[in-house]
DNA sequence: ACAAAGAATGAATAATGATTCACTACTTAT
DNA sequence: ATAAGTAGTGAATCATTATTCATTCTTTGT
């Protein structure tokens, strides 16, 4: 009975794993789940390839865990534009367009979590996702349709309508402008194109010229 | 100087080829490229593995093959379905029921042509694929614009839009419906999910409910 | 029937990449 | 300082697949 597991090295080892974690979601970022290697993070992150083994049962379950935090981060700013007060139409635009502002600034991680081929676990957490934004996007419509705010509509596939035009239109740009894509990252708030998304939605939405 | 190439032993090899295309085909219809192995396609079309390379280069060309054949296919369809004569904005509604039909009615297909990874030949292959259906939409919607039948737009951005809708609506399914899919394969020709996928992106495109 | 040429074969090889594990190095309590 | 236990290591292993190539089988012209 000499070693007993002690603060400092359950925050060592807490350190080691969000290293491991913030790589992984660097290397997605880059090149998406394809081209994040074990041994390339383990590299990024400055640890043997056996000591990922150490902090996550396989590679599916640490790709399922990047996969929920991004997800989760951009469902929460999602849900934040819709919880505002006022028009509901206005704020399902303000939300398509957090939306659709969010993946074309970061379009490689966008089509990790929208489409790229996964494994199953990691597949599963998709589907959770895919049924948060449902969720969400739904439920906006939902509500608009309630108050004559929308025409009726099937708002589950209104809203699938909406996810595959914007990812869509990020798959495009994404095998030529993957590199220069980084470089205009995060300067303008106003790109035409999303305007032009945004347009092609809300009209496919509402069926009134915008 | 015995042997040499004739006319039966051309023919033979020609079939051949075309049972590896086929099997090849199949392949991929059920379960995309990835699932379409060497192995598993040589022992679909009763050959030995290293025959499939007496026909072809290599995996990727045999891919690029394929996805070059059942894209022209589909291209030529909604090429015919705009070639009619009539209100431009009718045609287009037209050659969009029959893409999302033809998608629906074979989602994994679709999705392979459309969305799933692919090695750079292919990649290539798709990228022309996306060059003819962009010049079909577009050149449709731009067409109607002129005509005043459709509001001033990015023709381009709305083809984008519309064919992401559709794929999208395509690929939720994809996951759980995978089996069942094959069966409800060509009974029907109007189907209410198709409908309202129309009905979002004619909305989109014209800014008029329907 | 025979020999020359090509076609077909499929076991062996190569390449990639996840996972393991015998070992070393470090931490802790005594 | 030492022993017990844990974390870290990374070369070796395993698994999967595309590709090769020495060998066998077929076809053809004489």
């Amino acid at each position: 009975m000499a070693y007993r597991e002690t603060e400092k090295m359950r925050n060592r080892k807490a350190e080691a794993r969000k290293r491991i974690i913030e790589c992984t979601h660097e290397c997605v970022a880059e090149g998406g789940f394809r081209s994040a290697q074990i041994t390339r993070i383990a590299a990024c992150a400055g640890v043997a390839t056996g000591t990922i083994y150490r902090h996550f049962e396989s590679k599916e379950d640490l790709f399922a865990e990047i996969f929920r935090i991004a997800t989760q981060r951009e469902v929460n700013r999602v849900a934040e534009a819709l919880a505002t007060e006022g028009d509901p139409v206005v704020r399902l635009e303000t939300a398509l367009r957090q939306f659709a502002e969010r993946a074309l600034r970061g379009p490689v991680m966008a089509w990790a979590l929208i489409a790229e081929p996964v494994d199953p676990k990691v597949e599963e957490e998709r589907l959770k996702f895919r049924r948060a934004y449902a969720e969400l996007f739904e439920q906006a419509i939902r509500e608009s349709i309630e108050e004559d705010s929308l025409p009726v509509q099937d708002a589950r596939q209104s809203s699938t309508c909406v996810v595959g035009a914007i990812a869509e239109s990020l798959v495009g740009p994404l095998s030529p402008a993957q590199a220069e894509g980084a470089d205009q990252a995060d300067k303008n708030d106003h790109d035409p194109l999303v305007d032009s998304i945004i347009c092609f939605c809300m009209q496919g939405l509402t069926g009134t010229r915008r």
